[in-house]
RNA sequence: GCCGACAUAGCUCAGUUGGCUAGAGCAGCUGAUUUGUAAUCAGCAGGCCCGGGGUUCAAAUCCUCGUGUCGGCACCA
């Protein structure tokens, strides 16, 4: 085995810097361990470097480091770089790694560095965010680059890698900046795990919901309509409504109300909420008779409607509105992505209307709700506390107390979170639920928001026990986020194969011959009293065409009937995952049916 | 919004350096076949080649402006 590095003080240091300061640790091997992969893919991104500067002379590079998915460099030349060049560089590449040169590192001070890099205004550009005096350069053949490190000894143990993509990227991350090209990669020790990547990658593709939500005919998207508008197709819109029926049932079991606000509404609300100032670029407007609507991006306001409608007293709280809110948010265009992210979707959406004291048994109420749900369809998740934005309104008094009110909910209940500072709503602080799919993907869904502000813009207010006047707590929640996004996320994790409960036919019925319709619509009759979907496929195609066709749809049960099943009044079951069959009595499958799709209860 | 790529039948894709009537498979329709667990056979029909403008004797092909999609960046359920 190679050593490449060592680990002290639980810091990565290379062979060359451990020579130069005469340190000692423990041996890191090249092998696919983090540690391994971050020094090999760190070194990989240098020698893509060097295989661009030698193919484009006068290319300058900006940073290279190693991230979650593999590495990346942030470069600008003169030519035009598209994706039929990354092969040419994957083969420049290998031909210095085959001429093995070492990885010599040495040290200069900032000005020589300054002088040496002279020409190049993207290192320029580093050098002036590294407050050191000294800085390091690491050399390999004829190209050097100014790196903190760590590396590899030398280029020629890099020989499993694969450059993955192109794109732009602004400049220190900054959309002010100028854009910069980027060209990631990926690096393994062996090309097992190379392998073994690539075909993960390819696994992810066959998985993306816009392909599956295209063949099994759950939505589409058409330019006439216009970017991130979805179109929910039948299959789709039964998926759906199977979702929407159970989160229903959830709601009213925990004592939310269903409510429902306008579409739009006029701009002087939107003014006292603040959305106007802080929210207005991404909101769509229209007039009416002169009076300026807001089509609304959120559905708080309406729902402050519906708490001013009456009076309230302390003895009614914590109130729970709820609805299925549409709304409107001008994403912008490069930010659209299939049914992640678009210009209108509807939210599993709810307000509680609380008192101070009942915070905390609200957010863990919610934080169960959340966790049943997730838990139901398999998915790990974890909690993230977002501090106050940039753009935000109310004091930071109120911001400090809320956010902390949100940190003791979780504490003290033993519930672990990060933070993400500034990540919070313009109103307040929240948690966001981040889940994480069949195949390791992260993503963000439900969001737990508190809002002090809000409350205090509208003037809300209940019955104390005095017979006082006293501010209600708002906490804004949504557990799918989206049914948009949800549902594209659940398609990915599934891969298509819904579960019973969710999926959108339940039962694919297969007649032998069209003498056997007759018998498959009377038990599509009894499935639909059951609340199962099912589809009779008796089109003048072979029984084995058939059968091939259902499965193609991925529906979890195929159900084949002739003269033996009428007679018997029994059905052959097929397992479309196992391709294996069994008979079952009619009132047998009908149960059996009956109790996947209720088994599940939010 | 920014950088780069792409847009041909309902879907997946061919279409040569600009040149004859733009092709295939699947899906659809018609007919024959009536099938016992992953593709029966034959025939038919499907296209303003994303939209506008231009270059050219000639444009699916070249240029240009839009629209949409894809990979990222930036922004966010």
């Amino acid at each position: 085995m190679n050593e490449i590095a060592i680990k002290r003080d639980g810091q990565i240091i290379d062979l060359q810097t451990a020579k130069e300061l005469g340190f000692e640790g423990e041996q890191i091997h090249l092998d696919n361990s983090e540690d391994s992969l971050e020094v090999l893919r760190h070194s990989t991104a240098h020698l893509m470097a060097q295989a661009i500067k030698s193919l484009y002379p006068d290319t300058e590079f900006y940073v290279g480091p190693v991230v979650k998915e593999g590495f990346y460099y942030d470069f600008k030349t003169s030519a035009e770089i598209g994706e039929g060049d990354l092969k040419k560089i994957e083969k420049q590449m290998l031909s210095f790694a085959k001429k093995k040169y070492p990885i010599e590192k040495y040290t200069i001070t900032m000005d020589e560095a300054k002088e040496k890099f002279k020409d190049d205004h993207l290192k320029l550009e580093v050098m002036k965010r590294i407050p050191d005096e000294n800085v390091s350069i690491y050399k390999q053949g004829d190209f050097e680059d100014l790196c903190r490190g760590p590396h590899l000894p030398n280029i020629g143990l890099i020989r499993y890698f694969k450059l993955t993509k192109i794109a732009g990227a602004y400049l220190g991350g900054d959309s002010k900046n100028e854009m910069l090209t980027r060209i990631y990669g990926i690096a393994f020790a062996d090309k097992e795990s190379l392998k073994a990547h690539m075909e993960m990658l390819a696994e992810a593709a066959k998985r993306d919901h816009r392909k599956l939500g295209n063949e099994m005919k759950l939505f589409t998207f058409r330019e006439e309509v216009g970017a991130g508008f979805p179109i929910w197709l039948p299959a789709g819109g039964r998926l759906r409504a199977r979702l929407e029926s159970l989160l229903f049932k959830a709601h009213r079991k925990r004592g939310y109300e269903p409510v429902r606000g306008p579409e739009m509404l006029r701009s002087d609300l939107w003014m006292t909420s603040g959305h106007y100032q802080n929210y207005g670029e991404n909101m769509y407007f229209t007039k009416i008779d002169e009076l300026e609507f807001g089509v609304k991006p959120m559905n708080c306001v309406g729902h402050i409607k519906v708490y001013e409608d009456e009076l309230h007293s302390y003895r009614d709280l914590p109130i729970k509105y709820f609805e299925y809110g549409v709304v409107h948010r001008h994403e912008m265009t490069g930010a659209l992505h299939g049914l992640f992210r678009v210009r209108e979707f509807t939210q599993d959406d709810a307000h509680i209307f609380c008192t101070a004291g009942q915070i905390e048994e609200q957010i863990i109420e919610v934080v169960d709700f959340v966790d049943k749900i997730m838990s139901t369809f398999e998915f790990d998740y974890k909690m993230m506390i977002s501090t106050r934005p940039d753009k935000a309104v109310g004091s930071d008094e109120v911001w400090e107390v809320s956010t902390q009110a949100l940190k003791n909910a979780m504490d003290k209940n033993s519930l672990a979170y990060e933070i993400d500072e500034g990540g919070g709503a313009f109103y307040g602080p929240k948690i966001d639920i981040k889940i994480t799919d069949a195949i390791g993907r992260e993503w963000q869904c439900g969001t737990i928001q508190l809002d002090f502000n809000l409350p205090e813009r509208f003037k809300l207010e209940y019955n104390g026990e005095e017979n006082d006047k006293i501010q209600p707590v708002m906490i804004h929640r949504a557990i799918l986020g989206s049914f948009e996004r949800f549902i594209g996320i659940l398609t990915e994790h599934y891969a298509g194969e819904f579960p019973m409960f969710i999926a959108p036919t339940q039962v694919a019925i297969v007649p032998v011959a069209s003498s056997h319709k007759e018998y498959a619509k009377v038990l599509s009759d009894k499935l639909i009293d059951i609340n199962a979907d099912s589809e009779i496929y008796a089109k003048n195609d072979s029984l084995n065409k058939r059968i091939r066709t259902a499965e193609k749809t991925r529906v979890p049960m195929i159900v084949v009937i002739g003269d033996e099943e009428i007679q018997n009044k029994t059905v052959a079951v097929r397992d479309r995952r196992t391709r294996e069959q069994y008979n079952l009595s009619e009132d047998d499958f009908l149960k059996l049916i009956q109790t996947k799709i209720n088994e599940v209860n939010f």
